[in-house]
DNA sequence: TATCGTCGTGAAAAGGTTTTCTTCCTGTCG
DNA sequence: CGACAGGAAGAAAACCTTTTCACGACGATA
């Protein structure tokens, strides 16, 4: 049905040759020829077939980029980035949503292999569940893990300086409430590299004492509901610390609706902070202090390791670490 | 590099086309033959290049989503629902995101046909500037309008009944604010359909005398940000009106803020609602009276036509009109 | 003028599958 | 005991491009 090179070369008496180097210009024909074979493409309406030109190149300049949840806002901004740049080099980009789920992203991540993209672009749902699906494929395609990474894969990585972004928050804390301010850490298990790396840091930074926290961390994910119900938990039990830290904004914005539920005042009572500057950190009521990841950069860098690896196979893989950005707003904002 | 077919016949000592036929299930073979079919297979880790198979096979089991915005929470809560309910017919989901630009948008969608994908779901970014892009895929392609459509063009349509919605809406104001409330909309420019139809719905609804509104929409885009900027110009200009009607959630969350920073008390002062029910429409403060549509309805119905449309192809287009429902919550909840 | 190099074009192979068609073998029925 | 039906496996075509290879013509140089 669909017209195809034949169909060209035989309207425009060329060879299918002469039409596929019109086409794609690869080299030079005679003038005459190649108006005519254009004219022939327009009036049929040719358009390639993406299938045929892939299995013959061994090349379909799509890359593929998986995110464990769309839903997460942070996420859905990290794709807009990446998309962005990615569309610059003339690819397409294959978005992938993993929904939080093991299987599902191994059958997502191996589906983008079978289909023959260039690379791949992943944010691994578990930092080791995903470790044996992301070194299957990552043996077969380009793989960089991009703000998460998965266990033991040699694979490049675009990531964030979580550590660093703890510090901020907890110097910031020290700053507002005074030194050794009594804190709790609100954040999702670590089963992500992510999330792992927030707990660390936070606990090491304990140890250290900067922070005062006896308690244990609250671990559950990186929900919105979830930050409700530690706040809950928290409150019926009483002795709030003096602030909240938050592994992500949707915790944090969880925990702000629950604590204004209960009639504790934010920052008075308790001051809170978050992670990833999503856009609804502004809205918040009071809007939110938390960490800004540099999105763009990550992305760029990301796509960047991304085109190296594809253009030269060979070199050791690199992790890219990027500094995130501290940013000030209301819920910590104690005028003692 | 990678092992194909042939690698597989070759050490299973069988011909191609059994080997095909083994890992496809498509005839019966002997049994000793098929396990040393499968033994090879494992063996090198043979995966079936997809690019061959749909080149062959003229249909590649994969359907393309297209959004306007993934940043939009709605829709990536569709995104959500539909990669669900595709998953469960075996079919890859190749998301896409027109980013609200009407270039990238013909690009990505048509690029999703020139991949051979075996159908298009498509929420356009605008009625008439989607169109033309949207007539040709839908000529080649079988196409269904999700949420959004485009005009003029004949093609299966599942949406949500927005003047039903608007209605639910106006008809809680009268009740809560008295017979024909002072409202004043605040929404998106009727570039997309659903936009219009709000608009119109509401225009409608003036007319009616359900409300009362003399003064003119303010119409801008459905973010957070002109919702905010709509309600600064709306309150320096002075005089407000009882209630606001918001064309979307993320307008209203914008309105929330900016009243809230003015010192405007929601809902004593002024009455607020959405549309779209988003999941941060219940962390508003004070929380936000909506529209819920039915994403997982919406979904289901849209990959119905699809599957319908795949298989026969013949029958005239079909357009299937979800009801949407009222969720009230504290942003309307006026004590008279 | 003869030869070499270059450039532009067509023929054909290759890329990896699926599927039709052919062939061969076995078993059954007349 | 022979012929035919039926089932299973292999050979080859087809899907649509890109790209290598070969070929012929032309211009330039010796």
């Amino acid at each position: 049905m669909a017209p195809t090179l034949r169909d060209v070369a035989l309207r425009a008496e060329v060879s299918l040759a002469t039409v596929s180097r019109v086409l794609n210009g690869s080299t030079r024909v005679d003038p005459a020829l190649a108006s005519r074979v254009r004219t022939a493409a327009d009036e049929l309406g040719y358009r390639a077939n993406l299938l045929a030109r892939g299995l013959r190149r061994q090349r379909t300049d799509i890359v593929g980029l998986v995110v464990p949840q769309v839903a997460n806002p942070f996420f859905a901004g990290l794709m807009q980035a990446v998309s962005r740049h990615l569309q610059q080099s003339a690819r397409t980009v294959l978005l992938a949503d993993a929904e939080e789920d093991l299987d599902l992203e191994r059958q997502v991540i191996t589906r983008l292999a079978d289909h023959g993209v260039d690379g791949i672009l992943c944010a691994p749902v578990s930092e080791r569940g995903s470790a044996v699906a992301a070194a299957e494929v990552a043996a077969r395609v380009p793989l960089v893990f991009l703000d998460r990474s998965a266990a033991d894969v040699e694979a490049d990585t675009a990531s964030v300086d979580q550590r660093c972004g703890i510090a901020l928050v907890l110097e910031h804390l020290a700053e507002v409430c005074g030194a050794r301010p009594s804190t709790r850490l609100i954040s999702a298990s670590p089963v992500d590299s992510v999330a792992r790396a927030r707990c660390e840091a936070y606990a090491d930074a304990v140890i250290e004492g900067l922070v005062d926290d006896a308690a244990p961390p609250l671990l559950g994910e990186f929900t919105v509901d979830w930050g409700r119900e530690a706040v809950a938990g928290l409150i019926a039990d009483g002795a709030p610390p003096q602030a909240l830290v938050c592994g992500n904004d949707l915790i944090a914005l969880g925990a702000l609706a629950a604590l204004g539920e209960r009639g504790v005042r934010v920052p008075d009572d308790i001051v809170v902070t978050g992670f990833d500057d999503v856009g609804f950190a502004t809205l918040a009521v009071p809007p939110l202090t938390t960490v800004r990841q540099p999105l763009d950069a990550l992305a760029a860098t990301a796509t960047d390791l991304l085109e190296q690896r594809m253009a030269n196979g060979g070199c050791p893989p690199r992790c890219e670490l990027l500094r995130p950005e501290l940013i000030i707003r209301a819920s910590t904002a104690v005028t003692r």
